[in-house]
DNA sequence: AATCTCGATATGTTTTAGGTATGGGGCGAA
DNA sequence: TTCGCCCCATACCTAAAACATATCGAGATT
């Protein structure tokens, strides 16, 4: 039996009539009563009364519509559906971020209105290191990442550039007024509070290198796994952080923040996905976040 | 697109292999390729991410599946139906009866163990006069119907004889000892009550016919319009009626029956259906009614 | 580097859907 | 009652398409 089959006998069953029903599929009568009677003979009883007037369901015909009929429907809906996957309007996409780029507000923003955009896909976030999203995204766990992206292996991974932003000092709020600028010099005698390197190798090696270019050596203090737990350390007084601009935005208890004079050193943001990425819901992520669109409602 | 392409679509994304998918639908790798290009053309999207192990659904192609997934079952499922319908399994039966018909156990016999056969055919029960039973079965109101067939128009019906019943008289209590035989030549002063000839010829011409057989002509007294009725104004010694044997299981306060002696008149019990009639509900309960199954269990 | 696996492509054959012409039965009008 | 119309079934033919066989090419594995 095919769906030939299904439509041809509900628009019988429809019409009540034969030659009408035909007019209606666009074939002739003689192959449409020809193939009522296959599907008669495979269902194996016959599913019209044949009438001087045209033709009336039996009572098998009676239950086998009562069947089929949705068939035609569903089938529409199944290709609708398969469509609007393609066009990334459904599915699931899962972002990954380091806990220093979700404080950029290209981020929080690109996601919010990827969702009012896109409702109907299933969105899922996870907070990890920089090593932690690259393998998510080579082990397929994760579809993509915002990372700092200067130091991570680039091998199979798609990288959008979405921003660089300079380093600004963060010291416990007794060091200076809050808000005056500093000369990285300043913190030569300071040890610097990091995330192991291991863990997120780009914030690490600017930051040294920042010293460096400065004309010193920085002091390696305590380490801590995420930004958070670096401002932690900082407000008591262990030490100090180079962070990324925008972390301004996140006021931390005993922090202030402070531009460094001269050129500040920077650190890239960027988008990651799989270079053989193909699906649509990731695609309309990327655009979205690589290009902003005009301006969120309300 | 057919059911095949479905049918092939699923096979190919439950292997997860063209080939393996191929060999289980018994067709070559080739065409089954072909199959499935022609519904991916036709969906506008590829389904499936050809990969060196085989093959895996894409998100659209997720999306699709969901969709589809349950056709061929209920494809099946609907010829089931179809074919359960057309064994009388299903599917409904409205069966008509005149009210002395139903106090003859055949009746309800056949009806009870129907029932306990085909379980899920809807039966429905109506109690007309014999006028109205005949119009039923004409106007396609009823399928069958238990009635006295003598004196009805059988244009057109299908009449199935069931069974003869002696007539017996029913008189009010205080006549004459319960049980005793009586001679029709008896009640020759009188007053008969029946039903308008006009509802049921049947009972009224046997009642008249069996009267001047005896020798004399019956005294009409009050008609009544169901035999219910009739044996009521018996009771309340507004005349005698002649009734079928099987009335004598319907005690009635007021009313004793008595057999007939010589050769008592008799009235037949039939079941009627349209003659063109074609449904197998019908056929089995006419079956059923005709030649009744064994013994009811329990 | 060689081989193996797997889907895609090319080509021919066979099945089958659909078109055209016609037959046959039943109903209604004359 | 007969003629004519309506409707579905049958017969036959054509054209499309499903499938088989043979082969190719890409990618992975050894």
């Amino acid at each position: 039996m095919e769906l030939r089959h299904i439509r041809y006998f509900l628009a019988v069953a429809e019409e009540r009539h034969f030659t009408r029903a035909a007019q209606r599929l666009g074939i002739g009568q003689p192959p449409l009563s020809h193939q009522i009677k296959d599907l008669e003979r495979e269902v194996g009883t016959p599913l019209f009364h044949r009438i001087p007037q045209g033709a009336e369901l039996t009572e098998a015909g009676r239950a086998f519509e009562a069947g089929v009929r949705q068939i035609p429907g569903l089938v529409g809906e199944a290709v609708v559906a398969a469509q609007r996957a393609a066009a990334g309007e459904t599915g699931r996409i899962r972002v990954g971020f380091t806990g220093s780029a979700a404080f950029n507000p290209r981020v929080p923003q690109a996601i919010r209105i990827y969702r009012r955009r896109f409702p109907d896909v299933e969105l899922s976030l996870a907070e990890h290191n920089s090593i932690g999203l690259v393998e998510g995204l080579k082990n397929g766990s994760l579809d993509a990442a915002f990372l700092r992206p200067d130091a991570v292996d680039k091998q199979g991974l798609r990288l959008f550039h979405l921003a660089d932003e300079p380093l600004i000092a963060a010291l416990a709020s007794a060091r200076m007024p809050h808000g005056e600028p500093i000369r990285l010099e300043q913190l030569a005698e300071d040890a610097f509070i990091l995330t192991p390197r291991a863990l997120g190798p780009t914030l690490f090696d600017a930051t040294l290198e920042a010293c460096r270019r400065a004309g010193f050596e920085a002091i390696l203090g305590q380490s801590a796994p995420q930004v958070a737990s670096v401002l932690a350390l900082v407000a008591a007084e262990l030490g100090v952080a180079l962070v990324p601009e925008s972390m301004r935005d996140a006021s931390f208890r005993g922090v202030t923040y402070h531009d460094l004079t001269g050129n500040a050193p920077k650190v890239a943001l960027a988008l990651a996905t799989r270079n053989d990425e193909q699906a649509a819901t990731v695609a309309a992520f990327v655009a979205e976040a690589r290009f902003p669109s005009e301006a969120e409602p309300g």
